[in-house]
RNA sequence: CGGGGUGUAGCGCAGCCCGGUUAGCGCAUCUGGUUUGGGACCAGAGGGUCGCAGGUUCGAAUCCUGCCACCCCGACCA
């Protein structure tokens, strides 16, 4: 089995990248570093989307759109933050083409140089903080509370499919306040929102705190995060929530009057995730035969197979399987029925094993007789032929079933590989060696992490909000701490 | 951007070192037939600017130079 697909155990990278290919989810494009997202994965995106809107929307958020471009100069008005992603800005610096002179193809017009370049945003504080500058003057028309869904570029160095391309599809949260405490609020809200999603509907446990200063975002003052852990003990930054600070009202100037009649600059918040999300999904889940999809987010949650030898056969399996499509599909799921005589059954099981569907039903003639359909999940692999009545149920429950034995699955290969360490050794030989999440004791001081990182490649993954206070040791300095942090190395 | 590797049919590869008929193989595709409860079988067919650009040579997939792309490992990052 799973022939197509490297192991795991072989080379966990490439098996991602198989996975990612033969599941049809994405594959690489003509512009280095971006991808085509096919059809498949798009899907799941879109589930993923539908939810986080449902959301936001819940929360009190609105959506609107800001330009794709910034000029330049926006960037330079906050230090922090210039500083943070001049390395990897792609920039617009002609607006028209013409037919070369020699008559070969198309160059730049060079008449046609912009006064001011654009920068594409990698990220939409700047232009969004200068629009609203001009829609906030009074407490009045405090909070706002926007969602942007859009796609950023970022030209990274190296990229690998969902998890770092140069071109990303996200949504970024910008939100602005009367109060600092408020600005705050939200910037938890919208964590805790995000890590509830990532254990609701992605099945997916996360660990929820503050980053340290030197892997905070550039120009927040409190970066919180959701950091996964994936098959290979390596962490994933799942999603990001910023307070902001008045750094950026400070940077384009937007005050307001507040019930005081006090003039006073906004607080901010921003925060977001991205398709990225979709190389969490695959990764922490799916086995050796392709993709596992939590239910909650498969884009196809149960497929029906025929098989048959004759052509009468099939007249009667289908008038059973569109009964069991109907049916199920009153109770809100979606189910296909595949009835391509151009496939085999054995085909077919491996393929949708391979997309992940979380619920398969197989009838054939034994079952017609029987009054029976066979039914597989794909998170088990088992299989049981179950009877005709009743059948809505069993897979309603089923589906209920497999979303949380996805989700205790991942939580329990989480909470093995978080290790409490007290010394050094010890730290680096779980790091090193099966890595896992490490919570350890640190003195607090950037030094002590960078050595850290640089001994190990181990970062501080966040200082986790439910730490509790406990008197430590460093495990690298041996200096006082007060709490533990929670170290591993990351995507 | 540093170190290593690879570019030959849609995909995966052999051929290259040591230049010489018509560039092979597996999978996939198409046609016909038999099949169908775990990636079916047989027969036949189609498909190639050998990554790109130069050079050496009577002759280049093969040798030389430059470039480009991708993969792996580092630094950077969601």
């Amino acid at each position: 089995m799973a022939k197509f697909l490297t192991s795991r155990e072989e080379n966990y990278s490439q098996w991602y990248n198989d996975l990612v290919i033969k599941a049809d989810l994405a594959e690489n494009s003509a512009v280095r570093g971006c991808m085509v997202i096919k059809p498949y994965g798009y899907a799941i995106w879109e589930k993923i989307q539908a939810e986080l809107d449902r959301l936001f929307k819940a929360t009190g958020h609105v959506n609107a759109y800001f330009p794709l471009f910034i000029p330049k100069s926006f960037f330079s008005r906050e230090a922090a933050h210039v500083e943070g992603f001049a390395k990897e800005c792609a920039v617009v610096t002609h607006y028209r083409l013409k037919n070369d002179e020699s008559g070969k193809g198309i160059v730049i017009d060079p008449e046609a140089k912009l006064e001011e370049e654009l920068v594409i945003r990698p990220t939409s504080e700047t232009i969004i903080w200068n629009s609203y500058k001009n829609w906030i003057q009074s407490y009045r028309d405090l909070p706002i509370l926007i969602n942007q869904w859009a796609n950023v570029v970022r030209w990274e160095m190296r990229t690998r499919l969902f998890l770092r391309t140069a071109e990303f599809l996200w949504q970024e949260g910008h939100t602005a306040h009367a109060t600092a405490g408020e600005a705050i609020e939200e910037a938890r809200r919208m964590i805790d929102l995000y890590a509830g999603f990532a254990e609701n509907s992605m099945a997916l446990p996360v660990y929820k705190g503050s980053k340290t200063e030197s892997e905070r975002f550039a120009g927040a003052i409190d970066t919180m995060a959701i950091e996964a852990l994936m098959q290979d003990g390596k962490a994933l930054q799942a999603g990001t929530s910023h307070f902001l600070g008045q750094n950026f009202a400070k940077a384009f100037d937007v005050k307001f009057t507040d019930q005081d009649g006090k003039l006073d600059y906004v607080w901010a918040t921003s925060w977001g995730v991205s398709t990225r999300l979709m190389g969490a999904l695959i990764m922490a889940h799916s086995d050796n035969n392709g993709l596992i999809l939590p239910p909650k987010l498969a884009p196809l949650q149960v497929v029906i197979i025929p098989i048959y030898k004759t052509g009468s056969d099939l007249e009667k399996i289908s008038e059973y399987a569109e009964k069991i499509k109907t049916d199920l599909g009153k109770a809100g799921l979606s189910v296909k029925y595949d009835t391509r005589d151009t496939q085999t059954p054995g085909w077919k099981f491996a393929d949708y094993e391979l997309k992940g569907v979380p619920v398969r039903i197989a009838i054939g003639p034994r079952d017609i007789a029987n009054n029976t359909v066979e039914i597989s999940r794909r998170d088990t692999l088992e299989k049981s032929t179950i009877p005709f009545t009743g059948i809505k149920e069993h897979v309603t429950e089923l589906l209920e079933k497999i979303q949380v034995n996805i989700y205790n699955k991942a939580l329990a290969f989480r909470n093995q590989n978080t290790h409490y360490c007290n010394t050094w050794k010890e730290f680096k030989e779980i790091i090193n060696g099966k890595g896992g999440f490490v919570m350890a004791h640190w003195d607090g001081t950037a030094e002590t992490e960078a050595r850290i990182k640089e001994e190990t490649k181990a970062t501080i993954r966040c200082i986790p909000f439910d730490s509790v206070p406990e008197e430590g040791k460093c495990i690298y300095s041996g200096k006082p701490s007060s709490r533990r942090v929670l170290f591993a190395v990351a995507y």
